[in-house]
DNA sequence: GCAGAACAGCTAACATGTTAGAATGTAGAT
DNA sequence: ATCTACATTCTAACATGTTAGCTGTTCTGC
């Protein structure tokens, strides 16, 4: 049983995506890998994938080193390439580096924020309201990387938003370890009211501490799960 | 002679550098970039690069996918690779993110300063007192990427030098454009003393804004250049 | 039984061949 | 003279062949 995959999960197919093979391959197994299809320590056959895909090994060597860049693989030369496991250090860096950015960015939009921001900000704000009272997990989780993407977006910086992405991999990744915590998505609600809020009054200061408590909390859901699920981390 | 080299610029050799060929051959390009020997706008030549250096297409292809990850070269598909245009909308996003990164590692640091770090702090601040006046520029220029390195490093996090580095590119690749000018050196000291002084008296609020004053003094000088040297930038 | 050498079977890394799309220059039509 | 169809010649993208290094296993000597 220790090998067999979940059946809940496969690999999406390659037309999900558009771009280039070697673009589509690297968010088919970013997603694979992101979804727990690929399991932290498992070993990531190419040949395999070139054969499940149909395409040949070039997109999938570029589309691995993608991944190795973001931290979700590890290349061994001449070895293999092994789906990262979980590091509690990884994830508070990346909690790190997602709070610096994300600070940075409330900062700068509550001192620049213009009146139609704040109406895409609460307009956002009333949709997670609506999706928290009907229970609705997915819609909900949506609407909160749509909140954040929006406030990096104001920003006016291109780069911005990928970046945050990409350090907070690690931390999204944990996050689909441990079952929605009930009562979680009124909280967050209420940490999200509390951002926008401090942005629309441009109060920068608070908002800064506002999106940092909220970063914070994620982490303090994430850190039990290193007791509960050792064999998904990196041995000490 | 416009497509002549500059003479005092020339391609490292590959055995500069140590690591797997694509790493090398990448790291080659990088100087080439920063050092202006392939200017902006410039198309990049990948067989022209093979055979320089005596190797094949595959370690330059993916040596040239990390540029264009580093946001230096720009790919168009099927057309050709460019060295990018200075944009100062990426400059000034380079220099956002860099703050930011900064602010949150010299407040992380001057909360956990140990006496040891402070003793490695002043020493590297006594160097670069030392190499300014001498008016060893160089030197100097190397004391200061050592002390941003050094309170990154404090930081315990792993990849964080790099990211800052990596977001600090364009920034970098811009300051070759400008002479070194007169009284910087003894201006930047001054404003390295004040960052050390907050962190080592472990005042993250002083700390911040001292950082963050570096970084802006910084941009500062960059932005002339547009002006000055309008055919590496970007047409808007 | 157990350490260590030789081997077989993996892999990433590197080299090279092929395809298809984009830019450019040119001949021909207007 | 100007515009357009076409062919040439670039290029990145993709496919495939080759090499060399790591890993786990087996076989050997003690």
């Amino acid at each position: 049983m220790q090998g067999e995959k979940d059946t809940d999960h496969q690999l999406m197919p390659l037309d999900s995506f558009s771009g280039s093979l070697s673009t589509r391959v690297h968010l088919v197994l970013k997603d694979a890998i992101l979804s727990l299809f690929y399991k932290p320590g498992e070993i990531l056959r190419k040949t395999e994938i070139c054969a499940t895909l149909g395409v040949s090994r070039s997109p999938v060597t570029e589309a691995v080193a993608k991944l190795a860049a973001e931290g979700l693989v590890e290349v061994v030369p001449q070895a293999g390439t092994f789906v990262s496991r979980f590091s509690m250090d990884d994830i508070r860096e990346g909690a790190f580096l997602r709070e610096a950015l994300e600070m940075a960015a409330v900062e700068y939009v509550a001192l620049n924020i213009t009146d139609q921001q704040k109406v895409l900000l609460r307009r956002n704000l009333r949709m997670q309201v609506a999706l928290a009272e009907d229970g609705d997990v997915e819609g909900f989780l949506q609407m909160d990387a749509d909140m954040h993407n929006l406030i990096m977006s104001f920003t006016g910086f291109k780069r911005l938003a990928t970046l945050a992405d990409t350090t907070w991999t690690q931390v999204s990744r944990a996050r689909h370890l441990h079952m929605p915590t009930p009562g979680r998505m009124q909280t967050s609600v209420a940490e999200h009211t509390a951002i926008v809020d401090a942005i629309i009054n441009r109060d920068p200061e608070t908002a800064k501490q506002a999106i940092r408590h909220h970063v914070r909390q994620l982490v303090k859901y994430i850190e039990p799960l290193e007791a509960e699920r050792p064999e998904l981390f990196r041995p000490v």
